[in-house]
DNA sequence: GCTAACTGAGCA
DNA sequence: GCTCAGTTAGCG
C-alpha cells in the first residue's frame, strides 16, 4: 500500500486542479470506510447476491458484495440496497446470501442497506428471470414494473393486522355461478386447495364481480391468497366492491396507478407483509407479492390495456399464468369473450373449459338491423333501433354504444369546410381509425393523399363529434328523455335505474344498478373496419362487453351487416365457436398463439446489425425489415410454438451481444399485441 | 451506462 | 519522459 500523500494547498490551486483535490480526498475518504466495513464481515452468510438496477442486457445477472458485520442482519433476501457498480453507486436488491461465493477477486463491500423491509418476494424475484428470459428483456426493467418506489415515512408505519379468515359461503358461492359449468366443481377444488385452471366465457347480464368474489372467496377458504387482474380502475372498483360484500370489511386490497406513491407503497406493504392475502388491481398488480398464491384471475384478457407498454411488455394473462404454474396456483382467464389465447389454453389442456349454460346464453336477444343508406342526410339511427329504444325506456336505461369521438363522421376541409369527398364515386370521406389515411365510406377506396377541390389545403376535420352528435339526435327523437353521455376523460361509472339514455364509447359504459332494459351498437362497421390482426376479434369483445350489460330479458340491437361473422357470434352468443374459427385462421396463416412471433424494431441499422447478430432456432422466419415512420423499421420473427422458448433466448442473447458490443438499441418484442 | 486503465500522438 | 485525448474492457 502507498504511503498517504502530503496534501496540496487548495486555495494555491486553479479551480480544476482543486475540483480533482476533492475528488481525490473523496476517493480516499470512500477507499478508507470501504476497508474499515471489510474489515468486518458478517459472521454469518458473509456473501449477498445483489441484483444491480442497470439497464445493461449483458449486465443481467446477480453479482456478489460481501456483506459488513453492521449489516448483517438488514441486508436480506428482498432488501433494497445501494452498491458500488463499475465505479458508481446503484441501486439493487439482495437476492440471496451464502457463506461464499464463486468470485475470484475480492468482493466489494455493500455500500448501504437503504432499507431492511424484504420488498422483493423470492417468488417474485424468480418471476422476473422467467419474465426477462420469455420477453428477452432484463429483469432489471421487470422489477421497475413489479416493486413500487419506496416512501419511507409510509415504511415506518405497521401494516394493519391481518383480518380473521372469513366464512366460506359454498352455497352462495355456487348459486352465483350457477349459470356456468362446471362451475361447482371448480370452486369445490379451490376450496379444497386444489388448483384448477379454467378459460371462462361469462354469460351476457352476469354480474362477473360478484363470480369472482365467490371464486376468491372458495380460494381464501382454503387458506391461500387471491390476485386478480382487471383492465381498469372502474373494475377495480367493481371486483373490490364485490370482494367487500362477499368476504368482508379489509380483506383486500385494491392497487391501482392512479394512487401516490405513498398509498401505492402502503397498500403494497400491506400484501407484502402478509397483512392482506386478496388483491384486485390493474396489470402493475399482477406482480403482487400475494402470499401463498391459491388463485389468479385475468379478466378480460383480450383488452389492450392489459398490455405492458414498457419494456419488456409483458401481458398481464402471461404475468399471471406463469405465477400459476410456478407458485402452484390456480387461473381463471374470463371475460364476456374468448381470446384465441383462451382458446389455445383449453386446446393444449393447459385448462378447463367454464362456459355459460345454454339457457344463460339465451337470455339475452341479440338482433341485427341494417344500417340506414349513407347517401341520406337522415341520422344514423335506423327505424327499427328507434322502436326498439321506445318500447325498452318505460322500463328502464338504455345503453348505445357509438366508436370513438371523431373517427365516426364525414370528414371535411379543415380549412373552407368543404365536405371531403371521394375521388372515386362521389362518397364521403371517414376514418376508420387514427392511424389510417382516410377512406370512402361507400366504396372504400382510401385517400392518403387528399386535397380540397375548392382550396387546395391539405388538412382534414371532422366536423361534428361522433357521441354528441348521436346524443343530439336522441334527445330530438326522445323529447323529455335524459341523454347523457360517457367517454373519453369523462366517463360515468355508474347509472341509477332511471329511464334515460347513455350514449358512449366503446370501454367507457357506464354499468346501470338494475342492468340496462336495452343495449344499441352503432356502427358495427367501423370497429370492423380497422386494419388489425384482431380487429374481428376486438371489435366482438367490445360488442359483447356492452351487450353484457343488459338486464335479463332485454334487448340488444346492432346496427351492421347481418352477414359479418362477428356480428353472428354475438347474435348466436358463441364466444367459444368464434375463438376457435379465429385461432384456426391465425394457424393457417402462422400467426400467434399457434406460432411465436417477435418484433425488433429500430434505426434501420440497428435493426441490420440485430439481424445479422441473430441466430434464430430452426424452422424460424425473418420478415422485413419494413419501414415504419419516424426512420425506424421493423423486422418480424416467426416460429412455430413449440420453438417460442428458443425465439426468446435467441433474442436475449442478441440483446446481451449488442449490448456488451455497445451497438445501437433495438426494440425488442415478444408477442406484440398488434403489428 | 460508467469508470478506470490503456494506448499512442505530440512535445520537451 | 510526460501529458492528454481518444479508445476500450469490465463491472462482484
Amino acid at each position: 500500500m502507498s504511503p498517504p500523500r502530503p496534501e496540496p494547498q487548495p486555495e494555491l490551486l486553479p479551480g480544476l486542479v482543486r475540483a480533482e483535490v476533492r475528488r481525490s480526498r473523496a476517493r480516499t475518504a470512500a477507499a478508507r470506510a470501504q476497508r474499515a466495513a471489510a474489515a468486518e464481515p458478517a459472521a454469518v452468510d458473509p456473501v449477498a447476491r445483489v441484483l444491480v438496477d442497470v439497464p445493461l442486457a449483458h449486465l443481467d445477472s446477480p453479482f456478489d458484495y460481501a456483506v459488513p458485520a453492521t449489516m448483517a442482519d438488514t441486508a436480506r433476501p428482498g432488501a433494497r440496497v445501494k452498491v458500488r457498480f463499475a465505479g458508481q453507486d446503484v441501486d439493487g436488491f439482495v437476492v440471496a446470501r451464502a457463506a461464499a461465493s464463486d468470485h475470484s477477486g475480492r468482493l466489494t463491500p455493500l455500500r448501504r442497506v437503504v432499507s431492511a423491509e424484504p420488498v422483493l418476494a423470492p417468488q417474485v424475484a424468480a418471476l422476473a428471470g422467467e419474465l426477462a428470459a420469455r420477453y428477452a428483456g432484463t429483469r432489471s426493467d421487470v422489477l421497475r414494473l413489479a416493486v413500487p418506489a419506496r416512501h419511507a415515512a409510509t415504511e415506518k408505519q405497521p401494516s394493519p393486522p391481518a383480518p380473521d379468515l372469513p366464512a366460506y359461503d359454498e352455497a352462495a358461492a355456487v348459486a352465483a355461478w350457477t349459470d356456468h359449468e362446471p362451475a361447482a366443481a371448480y370452486l369445490r377444488h379451490l376450496a379444497d386447495g386444489g388448483s384448477p385452471r379454467a378459460v371462462w366465457a361469462a354469460a351476457p347480464a352476469t354480474d362477473w364481480p360478484l363470480l369472482v368474489a365467490h371464486a376468491a372467496a372458495a380460494t381464501r377458504a382454503s387458506g391461500r391468497g387471491v390476485l386478480v387482474c382487471v383492465p381498469d380502475g372502474k373494475d377495480v372498483a367493481r371486483v373490490g366492491a364485490a370482494l367487500t360484500a362477499v368476504l368482508g370489511p379489509d380483506q383486500h386490497v385494491a392497487l391501482t396507478a392512479d394512487a401516490g406513491p405513498a398509498r401505492r407503497y402502503r397498500d403494497f406493504l400491506a400484501v407484502s407483509r402478509g397483512a392482506r392475502r386478496v388483491v384486485v388491481g390493474t396489470r402493475a398488480a399482477a406482480f403482487a407479492p400475494v402470499a401463498d398464491l391459491g388463485l389468479v384471475v385475468c379478466w378480460d384478457d383480450g383488452d389492450d390495456l392489459h398490455a405492458e407498454p414498457r419494456a419488456p411488455y409483458p401481458h398481464t394473462r402471461e404475468t399471471l399464468l406463469l405465477r400459476a404454474e410456478r407458485e402452484g396456483a390456480g387461473a381463471l382467464v374470463g371475460g364476456f369473450v374468448r381470446t384465441v389465447e383462451g382458446d389455445y389454453l383449453l386446446r393444449t389442456g393447459w385448462a378447463q373449459e367454464l362456459g355459460a349454460t345454454r339457457e344463460a346464453r339465451r337470455r339475452v336477444t341479440v338482433a341485427v338491423v341494417g344500417e340506414p343508406d349513407a347517401r341520406s342526410r337522415g341520422g344514423r339511427v335506423p327505424h327499427e333501433v328507434h322502436a326498439a329504444v321506445k318500447q325498452a325506456l318505460p322500463s328502464g336505461p338504455v345503453l348505445v354504444q357509438t366508436p370513438r369521438l371523431g373517427y365516426v363522421t364525414a370528414l371535411a376541409c379543415a380549412r373552407c369546410r368543404t365536405p371531403a369527398r371521394c375521388l372515386a364515386c362521389r362518397g364521403p370521406l371517414a376514418l376508420g381509425s387514427p392511424t389510417d389515411p382516410p377512406s370512402c365510406r361507400w366504396c372504400g377506396t382510401a385517400a392518403p393523399s387528399w386535397a380540397c377541390p375548392e382550396c387546395g389545403h391539405r388538412g382534414l376535420r371532422a366536423p361534428v363529434l361522433g357521441d354528441a352528435r348521436t346524443a343530439e339526435e336522441l334527445g330530438r327523437a326522445f323529447p323529455g328523455t335524459t341523454v347523457r353521455t360517457s367517454s373519453g376523460d369523462r366517463v360515468l361509472a355508474t347509472l341509477s335505474s332511471a329511464s334515460e339514455i347513455v350514449v358512449a364509447t366503446p370501454g367507457a359504459e357506464p354499468v346501470a344498478a338494475e342492468g340496462y332494459a336495452a343495449v344499441v351498437l352503432l356502427d358495427t362497421w367501423l370497429l370492423l373496419s380497422r386494419v388489425d390482426l384482431r380487429a374481428q376479434e376486438e371489435a366482438l369483445r367490445r360488442w359483447a362487453n356492452a351487450a353484457a350489460l343488459v338486464r335479463p330479458g332485454g334487448r340488444v340491437v346492432a346496427v351492421g351487416d347481418p352477414g359479418e361473422p362477428a356480428l353472428q357470434a354475438l347474435v348466436r352468443w358463441d364466444p367459444a365457436g368464434f375463438a376457435a374459427r379465429e385461432a384456426a385462421e391465425r394457424g393457417e396463416a402462422h400467426l400467434p398463439p399457434a406460432s411465436r412471433l417477435a418484433t425488433i424494431t429500430g434505426e434501420p441499422g440497428a435493426v441490420d446489425d440485430a439481424l445479422t447478430l441473430l441466430v434464430p432456432p430452426d424452422g424460424a422466419e425473418v420478415l422485413g425489415p419494413v419501414d415504419l415512420a419516424d426512420g425506424e423499421c421493423r423486422a418480424v420473427v416467426r416460429v412455430p410454438r413449440a420453438r417460442g422458448a428458443a425465439l426468446s433466448a435467441a433474442l436475449g442473447e442478441l440483446q446481451r451481444v449488442r449490448s456488451a458490443r455497445k451497438l445501437d438499441a433495438v426494440r425488442v418484442q415478444v408477442d406484440p399485441q398488434t403489428l
